[in-house]
DNA sequence: TTGAAAGCGGTACCAT
DNA sequence: ATGGTACCGCTTTCAA
C-alpha cells in the first residue's frame, strides 16, 4: 500500500542506500540521481515509516507526558505549551492521564519505557519509598513538573513557597491586617517529612500522594505571616466558611483570604457573596495560578501568574538537552507576577 | 542495556521463537521451558520493545487525537474519557493540539500516518474542498467528533440541533415567553452550504473553518422558535448586551437567554449582574455542554449535559471496530439531558 | 558516488 | 514442542 524505500530503489534502479541519501538530504549523492529518486518517491506517494526509522536509530522523537487531570486548567495550559514547544522541535506527545491513580502513574511510566519514548515529563502524584523504588527502574530521562519527587529528578517550576510568602506581604501592602489561608484538602501532619507527602486510604489500600506543591504554598503563607508579624497562621477549608465569616465581619480588621489555588478562590467568593459578603468591599480574595477561567467572572480575582508558558518551555527544553546527552542539568525556577484583578 | 529476546534465547539455550512463545502466552510450548524462559527474562529485566513488535505486526496500539484546544473543558473532558477507554483496551493516545491552526491540523494527520497510528479521533476545525482533498490522502481510520466533516467520515456526537430545539420548548414550559439566543462568533452567511463553514481571513490568508456544531445549535434554536410560534429568532452576541438588557427589562415578558455554550452563559450572567439584572429573578439563562466549571459559581447555571463520557466511549469503540476491520460502521448519535440548575 | 549487507528487536511460518 | 529463518522498513557502515 504505502511505498517503501525498497520499492523506490527498484523502480529507480538504484540501491536502498542511495534512496535513503536522497530522501534524507545526506551527502554522497549526485544531484542527478537525487532528483530522479525524489521524483519517483513523489510519484509513488512515499511516506516514511517512522516506526522503522525509530527502531533503526533508537530515537522515537516522542516524549511521554503523565498528568493526573487534564480538566484542571493549570495542567491543560501546561500541556498545551509543552505540546507546542515539542512540536516546534519535531517531537510528539504521548499522553497518559492517571485520574489520581498512582498505580496507573507507574504503569504509564513503564509503558512509556516500552514504547521507547525519548523522555518523560511528569506531574507526579505518587510518593514514598515504594514509589521511588519503582521509579528508579525507569531508564528514560524524566523531568518533573508541578510536584517535586526528589533531588534525583530534575524539577521545573516556580518557587511556590517564596511566591506565597511574598503574596502575604503584597496583601499587607494593600492594607490588609488579617490574612486567612484557604487550603484545598487536609495536609496530613503524620507523614515524614511532614506534610510533603499525604497518606490516604483508598479502597482499603494505603496510598501515599505527593503533596509537594500544596505544602510549599502553605509553608510560604506561614513564613509570610511570620515576616509580617501577623496574627496566625489562620488556616481554613471551604467547609469552615462559618468561622471565616465571623472573622471577616470584624470591622476592626481588613481581612483578606489567600487561597491555595484559583478554584478555591472562585468558590470562596461565590459562597461569601451568598452570605452577603461582597468582594472586595467586605473582604479581599486572592487566588493562585491565574487560570483562564478567572477572566469570565467578576470581580476579576487577583491571582498569581506562575508563568505556565515558561514552565512548559523550560521543562521541554531541559528534557531535550537531557535527551541529547547534555550534562549539568539543573532544576529550573521560573518567574511569576502578581495579577491585581479587582478582588482586593 | 535492555535485554532482548535473542539474549534470553541464548541464556536459556532455546530459540528466539520459543522465547516469544513463552513471553506472549502462545501455544506450543511446554510448561517447563516456559517457566525457565520467564525466569530468565525476569532475571535479565526484560522489557519488550514495542517499536519492534509494532513494525513486525503493523499495529501500534496507538490512536492519534487531534484537538484544537485542550483548555476548553468540553474538549479536555472528552479527551480524558477517550484516554480512559483507550487505555482500558490497551491503546495509547498520541496528542496533537492545533490551537485553531488548520494547517497544523492537516500536518498533524500526516504525522500520525507516518507514525502508523492505528486510528485517529479528530475534533475537526478545518473545512472546504482543499481540506477535504488533503484529508482524503490520509489512509488511516478516522472518527470525527464535535464537528462533522462529511458523510464520508464517521461522526459521533449528540444531535445538537434537536437538543437546542427541545431546549426552546423546555424554556417555554418553564414559563418563558421570549427567548434570546446568545451566539459565540458570527456565523457567516456567504458560504455554501450556508453557515456550516465559516470563512475567515488570517494573516492575509483565506481559511475555511468548520462551524458545524455551532451552526447546528443555532439552527435548532431557530426551529424551536418556529415550533413554539415565538417571536424571533432573536440572535445576539456579548457585545450587544445593551440591546439585550432593553428586551430583558420589558416587564410584560419573561425573558430567557439560551446560550450557544456554557462560557457564554457564564459571561452573560456576570455582565447582566453588573447591570443590576439578577438571574433567575429578572432573566433566565441556560448554557450548553454542562462543563464542570458550572459547579463553581452560583446560581448554578442550567445547561445541557451532552453525555461527554458517552461520546468519548462511543468514539473510541467505533474506531476500535473500524481498526479491527469491522464493517457497517455508522454514525452514532448520543443521548443528552437537561440540567435544571438554579438559573431558570 | 554508489551498492551490498548487516543490523534494530520482534513476529510468524515452515520444518523437524 | 522446538528450532531456524525470513521478514517488517529504515539506517549505517564498509567496500567498490
Amino acid at each position: 500500500m504505502a511505498a517503501t524505500i525498497k520499492e523506490i530503489a527498484i523502480k529507480a534502479g538504484v540501491s536502498e542506500g542511495t534512496v535513503d541519501r536522497a530522501l534524507n538530504n545526506r551527502s554522497g549523492i549526485s544531484e542527478r540521481t537525487k532528483e530522479k529518486v525524489l521524483a519517483i518517491a513523489k510519484e509513488l506517494n512515499y511516506e516514511p515509516n517512522h516506526l522503522a526509522s525509530s527502531l533503526a536509530t533508537g530515537k522515537t522523537k516522542t516524549i511521554g507526558v503523565v498528568c493526573s487531570d487534564i480538566c484542571n486548567q493549570f495542567f491543560s495550559s501546561l500541556i498545551e505549551e509543552i505540546e507546542k514547544v515539542a512540536y516546534e522541535n519535531g517531537y510528539f506527545i504521548n499522553l497518559i492521564l492517571t485520574r489520581g491513580n498512582v498505580d496507573k502513574e507507574l504503569d504509564g511510566l513503564r509503558y512509556f519505557e516500552r514504547r521507547r519514548v525519548d523522555g518523560i515529563i511528569i506531574f507526579p502524584i505518587g510518593a514514598g519509598k515504594e514509589y521511588d523504588d519503582e521509579l528508579k527502574k525507569i531508564k528514560v530521562p524524566i523531568v518533573t513538573i508541578y510536584n517535586k519527587i526528589s533531588d534525583k529528578y530534575v524539577y521545573v517550576g516556580a518557587d511556590f513557597r517564596q511566591i506565597m510568602r511574598n503574596a502575604v506581604s503584597f496583601l499587607v501592602n494593600k492594607g490588609y491586617t488579617k490574612i486567612l489561608y484557604l487550603e484545598g484538602y487536609k495536609i496530613p501532619k503524620n507523614v515524614a517529612p511532614p506534610g510533603i507527602n499525604a497518606e490516604v486510604i483508598r479502597k482499603g489500600k494505603r496510598v501515599i500522594l505527593n503533596n509537594y506543591t500544596m505544602h510549599e504554598r502553605y509553608k510560604g503563607y506561614e513564613e509570610g505571616i511570620k515576616d509580617e508579624r501577623l496574627f496566625g497562621p489562620l488556616v481554613y477549608r471551604l467547609e469552615q466558611m462559618d468561622e471565616m465569616v465571623e472573622i471577616i465581619k470584624d470591622k476592626n480588621e481588613r481581612v483578606a483570604v489567600l487561597c491555595a489555588y484559583d478554584k478555591l478562590a472562585i468558590r470562596a467568593m461565590d459562597v461569601l457573596r451568598q452570605r452577603g459578603i461582597e468582594t472586595p468591599r467586605d473582604v479581599g480574595i486572592m487566588g493562585f495560578d491565574n487560570i483562564e477561567m478567572l477572566d469570565l467572572i467578576s470581580p476579576r480575582l487577583a491571582s498569581v501568574d506562575c508563568g505556565i508558558k515558561e514552565i512548559g518551555r523550560k521543562a521541554f527544553g531541559i528534557l531535550l538537552r537531557e535527551i541529547e546527552g547534555g550534562k549539568n542539568i539543573e532544576n529550573c525556577i521560573t518567574g511569576y507576577s502578581f495579577v491585581e484583578g479587582e478582588s482586593l
